[in-house]
DNA sequence: AATTGATGTCAGGTTTCCTAACACGTATTT
DNA sequence: AAATACGTGTTAGGAAACCTGACATCAATT
């Protein structure tokens, strides 16, 4: 994972300003929580700390909320969206070991 | 200001995360400010609430109090910094005022 | 009519944050 | 040497934010 995705997994953010950021009430945020649309980490005294992502996340809920989607619906939505990014890392990871021993053949016949 | 300055001068965190992202004391954080040396916004009820760009700033104090600066000296570096940078912004606007007239020249005679 | 889904609200308890004050060890000044 | 200033720790009392669990509501389904 780059720098950037790793900043932005970080866990920094309190309810509060989750809240104020996405217009969401606690009460929406925890119950989509609880429904797995998102996992927050917790920090030492058991308070969620959202990261940029989870905002991102709960803005992307927002909207399919908004255009009639039921939180099953979501879930599912983000259910296929992760089975996709799986294949694509995964062909992803093919690509590159094709590629490499095809170099690795160049190098022989170079040689 | 770009899109994404405005991003890292969003006063999003509280002092805990603050905390655990500079390794700093809140005691620390608070006496820095108290020196002017950071202006964290406040939160509906007064509570802190740093920008990204706070953190960035607050290492660069523990960097200078690690290598031997006073907070008086620190105060001054930043308020030199702060003059190097509007006479930037005043030169570049000027560059920019000029050039503008510059092409304004050349629109004339191309007519 | 009964159930479900998404959200509001309230209560009681815990955690985090606030300011103000005093303590302390290490310079620096007198 | 004594007094002062600096940077930080620590403590106390109170306010703000957050926690969970429960009950309420209202619209959509069954």
């Amino acid at each position: 994972m780059s720098e950037r995705e790793l900043r932005r997994n970080l866990a920094i953010l309190p309810i509060g300003t989750v809240r104020e950021l996405t217009l969401l009430s606690d009460r929406q945020i925890r119950y989509y929580e609880q429904n797995e649309l998102i996992m927050p980490n917790r920090g030492a005294g058991g308070q969620r700390r959202f990261s940029l992502n989870d905002v991102d996340r709960l803005l992307e809920i927002k909207d399919f909320l908004d255009a009639g989607d039921s939180i099953k619906d979501i879930q599912e939505i983000f259910a296929k969206q992760h089975r996709i990014a799986l294949e694509k890392h995964d062909s992803e990871l093919a690509l590159r070991r094709s590629l490499q021993k095809e170099f690795a053949q160049i190098g022989r016949f170079g040689r």
